[in-house]
DNA sequence: AGTATACGATACAGTCTGTATGCTAAAGTT
DNA sequence: AACTTTAGCATACAGACTGTATCGTATACT
């Protein structure tokens, strides 16, 4: 969202960028300090001491705001390609833990709740960040299974649920910590269930 | 919460069990067609024809009621004993699959959101629904460990998270359906990668 | 100078929250 | 039958937030 605008020349007085940093600030902040509930158009204008039409200027409603600011926050970052499939998952799943350690960890709660009322934005939370992460993580597997190491034939959508939605699930409901050691642990843990060997335990 | 009172008599004038059977429903119904945000006590007591304060006396605060709600709809439903580690966790999950696809689907990040405000709620839910059902599939995963299913010295609560995680991940964010299908690759998967064999493919 | 857009301030109607108050209804107790 | 206790209903109220609108001012480009 919020493209470089690399468009037209603009016209008239220019949006001022203070804004636009200060509020991502604010709304992290308060996302972090005070929760989901506590993130309002009225509490960050006041925080970045502007009018609140300066801010439905920008975004429609609450929710576009906080997903820029969760968007900017967590970023696509991709599994790279360092030759093993464990590390380059290791690194992709070490992305999630990290961002789920922040601000972020109380704010997908009411952000996937806004995603289900406004199909729309749910579209473009998905397209900003979750499609690029998985796509990401969907070619490290690939190139995994070049290499032998899964299973062809393989459900790979699952497989990256499986490793990926531990973490969204223990940062809404807290049931277990978000650990450091939970990366390595999960990574083998699906590694071993995509290996091509004898798949058959009933 | 709202256990069967087999404490002292009460005394005064009884509760309407109506009410608390048309809020009940009344939520799940507004839950399903019009989503989270159009669960409010205000709401609720138009649709039930009943006073606000008749609500207010019940539950204290929205939230309270949507996890009375969906307590009752997700209900407890323990993994049971078949004899097959693989049936036990089919039908454990098989429970998730059926809950999502009815008006929970829309719940769980509202409700999610909310325990991350209060802690006190937070644990209410864990204790009323993720615990027991936790509990019986990780009792159904000691019986296989028994049986030799399971490598030993496994971390098991990330086994389970592997396990139903990707029901509420593709619950809240959209991006896969929930599908009766999955329940049998699911279980497949992590018993693969539950198995006690060769534990290496670094 | 003219045009276009942004910003700040203010106002407004609408909705929801939580709490409070009074009145009536329905049960048990004495 | 009177009393006590609690529930339900109706109403009111202050406070917060939402979205929208309007107006004057500021800042850019042409």
């Amino acid at each position: 969202m919020r493209s470089i605008n690399s468009g037209p020349k603009p016209r008239g007085r220019p949006r001022d960028g203070r804004i636009d940093r200060d509020v991502v600030a604010a709304v992290l902040g308060v996302l972090r300090l005070r929760g989901y509930r506590a993130v309002t158009i009225e509490n960050i204008a006041r925080r970045v001491r502007s009018a609140r039409t300066s801010l439905y200027r920008r975004w429609p409603s609450k929710r576009h705001l906080v997903a820029f600011a969760v968007v900017h926050e967590l970023g696509t970052q991709p599994a790279p390609d360092t030759g093993s499939l464990r590390e380059d998952l290791e690194i992709a799943v070490e992305t999630l833990r990290h961002a789920f350690a922040g601000p972020l960890g109380s704010a997908i709660g009411g952000l996937a709740s806004d995603m289900a009322h406004d199909p729309a934005l749910a579209r473009l939370i998905r397209a900003a960040v979750l499609t690029p992460r998985r796509d990401s993580m969907r070619a490290a597997l690939a190139r995994g299974e070049a290499r032998g190491q899964i299973a062809p034939g393989l459900d790979l959508e699952l497989l990256l649920d499986a490793l990926t939605a531990p973490y969204y699930f223990r940062a809404l409901f807290g049931h277990a910590p978000i650990t450091a050691g939970m990366n390595e642990k999960i990574v083998d843990l699906l590694l071993q269930a995509a290996a091509p060997q004898a798949r058959s335990n009933t």
